[in-house]
DNA sequence: CCGGATCCCCAGCGATACTG
DNA sequence: CAGTATCGCTGGGGATCCGG
């Protein structure tokens, strides 16, 4: 596990890989795209049916920036009716791997995060309006 | 390694703990503010100083969301001039292992995706109009 | 069946000015 | 020093309709 001295790349520029990734997949579908392919290629409409909640626009911009960035492929088959089918590339299952790492630190310490969150509200609530706000909360 | 079938949350429901997290460091500022308070507490103006490109108000309102959820702890020296150090619970620094992996990702393999989005623009330089268009690139 | 094109809204963020 | 308050923009994203 290196620490950021060893790392080649100064993470407060906003062009370093690190900072690139998470402009990739920190919007709110690619993740779950990525986590749906991991199971082998799907078409268009097994995605939308199984990524519940996005729309057909943000299903076909996602997959069309994962192609764009070589982490999937997109095969057409000449057939009637049509069939499209989206898989991971190598370099996709690669990513995957720190994903899964996220997802276990997700599942295991999640709940901790909403309990502090709980408490911190409790907190504001009994204070009635003295303490600092909590952040977002209209 | 564990397969998405031996989670025991679906990660297409809106409130798993993968969906929550992401939606929580997929901002611009949160991960980097964790990496800087990675190396020990920092005080407010130092955050401000090494972070470049960050403004006043995100500064304060990350700090006060990772407090929030408990990824970060805020001390106040009863000192005059006054000073605030923060710095990272263990839950936080528990969620600076995966976001390093991450790291390692991208400095490993963030190059071939830039690759593979240059190829695909000369692709379509190359056809002229008659190719898909590329991803949000006006 | 597989999307592209369009309209529109609003949350996130930056800039600036002000306060204890 | 360590923030808060307010304004304004911008682009991410949802809904909907249309085309191959």
């Amino acid at each position: 596990m290196p620490t950021m001295s060893e790392l080649a790349w100064d993470p407060y520029d906003r062009d370093c890989p690190t900072r690139q990734l998470l402009d990739r997949i920190g919007d709110r579908w690619t993740v779950l795209v990525i986590n749906t392919l991991d199971d082998g290629p799907r078409r268009y409409s097994e995605l939308a049916r199984r990524i519940d909640g996005i729309s057909q626009k943000m299903l076909a911009q996602t997959l069309r920036t994962l192609e764009f960035d070589g982490l999937v492929t997109r095969t057409v088959y000449p057939e009637v009716p049509p069939r499209v089918e989206y898989a991971l590339t190598d370099l996709g299952r690669s990513l995957q791997e720190p994903l899964a790492a996220l997802e276990e630190w997700a599942t295991a310490h999640m709940a901790r995060v909403l309990d502090a969150r709980r408490a911190h509200r409790a907190r504001i609530v009994d204070a009635s309006g003295s303490g600092r706000p909590g952040p977002t909360q209209p």
